[in-house]
DNA sequence: CTGACGATTCACT
DNA sequence: GTGAATCGTCAGC
């Protein structure tokens, strides 16, 4: 099913202590979904790291562990996705080991397969860099919902892959997250990563 | 049970 | 730049 050259990430990749490390170590890697016979990718060129716990911006700030918040606390490699402003739904890959909730929200991606579906799913006319572009469309042009929190990226129609692909390091680039002005002094930390001067990437700051 | 609100996007001024 | 859309989640009563 999945394209040659490319190979379904292992669960050592989720399973380790350092969520922004892997939120940066995701930029180049590859989303994929083939829902209903219907094959889409792209590539991670946005994500964000939320660090648990022990992070204000995160769902599972102080450890707070409720319905929503469970898969967090799951296996390394299970998909979090959940609604935002009832509208979004937004894409997340849980980290670390279980009962550690850190998860990395992946904001952006640049199409490599299945624009047709995107376009449709998306009802978009034209295949501009709106497509992927912010973590809402993201889920939108994959057909990602909240029915699909909790399934495993390992073994399941929906995985993250790599190939020979990999984004130079002067072109990473750190920020600060967005959309979370609330968290206060955990707003400034630089836990969004980017594939700078990549159109799909969203946002004004740099 | 109720109310406030959000890890956003898009149309419009 | 401003505001609406839209509903599941969660704290509080």
């Amino acid at each position: 099913m999945l394209e040659k050259g490319y190979t379904v990430l292992d669960r050592s990749f989720y399973d380790r202590s350092d969520v922004v490390k892997i939120a940066r170590q995701l930029l180049g890697k590859i989303l994929i979904t083939w829902f209903d016979g219907q094959f889409t990718a792209g590539r991670i060129v946005e994500t964000e790291a939320y660090n648990g716990a022990v992070d204000r911006a995160s769902h599972a700030y102080g450890g707070r562990r409720t319905a929503r918040t469970e898969v967090m606390f799951g296996r390394p490699g299970t998909a979090y996705v959940y609604l935002c402003y009832g509208i979004h739904h937004l894409f997340n890959v849980v980290t670390n080991k279980v009962d550690v909730p850190h998860a990395v929200l992946v904001r952006a991606l640049e199409p490599l397969h299945g624009v047709d579906v995107m376009l449709d799913r998306t009802r978009k006319q034209v295949p501009d860099n709106t497509l992927t572009r912010g973590p809402g469309n993201v889920s939108k042009a994959l057909g990602i919902y909240t029915i699909h929190t909790g399934m495993d990226l390992l073994e399941s129609n929906m995985v993250i892959a790599e190939d020979q692909y990999m984004v130079k390091k002067s072109a990473i680039g750190a920020t600060t997250r967005i959309g979370v002005d609330y968290a206060g002094p955990d707003a400034l930390l630089p836990y969004r990563f980017i594939v700078k001067d990549n159109p799909y990437v969203s946002g004004k700051r740099k």
